[in-house]
RNA sequence: GGGAGAGUUCCCGAGCGGCCAAAGGGAACAGACUGUAAAUCUGUCGUCACUGACUUCGGUGGUUCGAAUCCACCCUCUCCCA
């Protein structure tokens, strides 16, 4: 089986310009492709992480990668797929962003000699002057055809400025310098770049006379279609500063039925063999398979060590073990306590498990904070300093919540 | 440039001088039920010193005993005309 049957079987092809080319180049390891992540924020997230699994994929199949930075498209902003304008970043927050995704792209993608390779747009884009680039590249757009573009046509109603009406340009531009420069035959993105990545294959047959192509990866989307990767309080994030290893493992932990088997599918390195086996699993066995999908994919985030912590801090937690070894903590100070006591609202605000006294409140108010596993029923209930003789308290917030408290 | 509209709490969206911390829906959170799932039912969902007070309805001023609601100017967006 060929990498391209492999990724068609793990349902991560959404969209391809010609399949016999691009099967007959990536299974012979013929590709230079590239996969381009403009510098949204200062840390990956799942999308970006399910693209570079699709990097190393095809890497491990021979084919040469590079990683493209959009450290000058990030000026502009990609309206795809999104329904409002967003908001213009300073080159300092870019630039930032741009050194945040360097490093943590090194852990996944090994750079080097006929390896990987990462370029910046930002080296070639900048510099651009405004009347060339029309004459130059403007000249091979047709605005009637831009305009049917899905990108578009989702803003139509909400408002376009003709700054991200540009996107598409730069991004063609980027994938026309690559394959001129770095003779880049390919690209692949998320399935809502696909009209900037058709814009990029017809530029480069317009201007090079050559054939390229392109090829979308499919969103992940749950059951309910939704993309997932996100939850109530934003993204799920590879930076372990932002997204803690054990939130991590708790997010995939917790999928819905529906989503196991496809995440495992499209996100781990699992045999497929071993994953077609799942396949036939059913009640309450998905619960092993929830568990693989977090452990491998913290694995492959967070490296082995870490899924394991991960693991072991969920499976105590659960069955109610003491093991408070990787469970967020937060001290306290002896201005927290009054007489001796601390208010177990205060400190849940203070450990920010709790975003206003109201809420803490209203959480005790329907049994859902315990204490060292006694549920507490009082607004005014608090903790004594001789608690923490053992060195911690723990108080669990709903069911899942758990954080240590230390003196 | 001319004309017509819109901007409400996390999101959508009602309100159009006091009865408004603001309908309804969604999301979210908690409880029950469970498998750390889904579905369902119940409750909550601005802040605090929580039977009361305070701060919010694009911004700044103004009218009024009282303004999300009226007026002026400004900002942003949409539509029609040029």
């Amino acid at each position: 089986m060929g990498i391209y049957e492999e990724l068609q079987e793990r349902g991560l092809i959404a969209q391809v310009t010609d399949e016999p080319e691009i099967r007959e180049l990536i299974n012979n390891g013929g590709a230079r492709f590239y996969i381009g992540f403009d510098p949204t924020a200062d840390s990956l997230h799942v999308g970006h992480f399910m693209a570079l699994c699709l990097m190393k994929r095809l890497q491990m199949a021979g084919n040469k990668p590079v990683v493209l930075i959009g450290g000058g498209t990030g000026y502009i902003g990609d309206p795809s797929g999104r329904t409002d304008m967003r908001s213009m970043m300073t080159p300092e927050t870019i630039q930032h962003n741009c050194d945040c995704f360097k490093k943590q792209m090194e852990r996944f993608i090994e750079f080097g000699e006929d390896k990987a390779i990462m370029v910046n747009n930002a080296d070639w884009l900048l510099k651009l002057n405004y009347i060339d680039v029309l004459r130059d590249v403007g000249a091979c757009f047709s605005v009637n055809q831009m305009l049917t573009a899905e990108c578009y046509k989702q803003r139509m109603e909400k408002g376009l400025s003709f700054l991200e009406f540009n996107y598409m340009i730069m991004q063609a531009y980027d994938f026309y310098h690559l394959n001129k420069e770095y003779g880049c035959n390919m690209q692949f993105g998320g399935d809502d770049q696909w009209s900037n990545m058709l814009a990029g294959t017809r530029l480069i047959r317009k201007k090079n006379g050559k054939d390229a192509y392109a090829m979308t990866i499919t969103l992940l989307l749950n059951s309910e279609g939704k993309k997932m990767g996100k939850t109530a309080s934003g993204a799920v994030w590879l930076d372990p500063n932002k997204t803690s290893p054990f939130e991590f493992y708790q997010y995939w932990r917790n999928v819905n039925d529906a989503d196991v088997l496809k995440c495992i599918r499209m996100l781990t390195f699992l045999p497929l063999e071993e994953v077609n086996k799942m396949d036939s699993w059913e009640g309450s066995q998905l619960n092993t398979a929830k568990e693989i999908l977090a452990f491998e994919l913290t694995k492959l985030v967070h490296g082995e060590e870490e899924a394991t912590k991960a693991q072991e801090a969920a499976k105590a937690l659960f069955s109610n073990n003491a093991n408070t070894d990787n469970m967020p903590t937060t001290e306290l100070e002896d201005a927290d306590f009054a007489d001796g006591k601390a208010s177990v609202i205060d400190i849940m605000l203070k450990a920010g498990l709790v975003k206003s006294k109201g809420e803490a409140r209203r959480l005790v108010e329907q049994g859902g904070v315990s204490v060292d596993d006694e549920k507490i029923s009082d607004v005014y209930a608090t903790v004594d300093a001789s608690a923490f003789e053992k060195g911690y308290i723990i108080v669990k917030k709903g069911k899942k919540t758990f954080h240590k408290f230390t003196k």
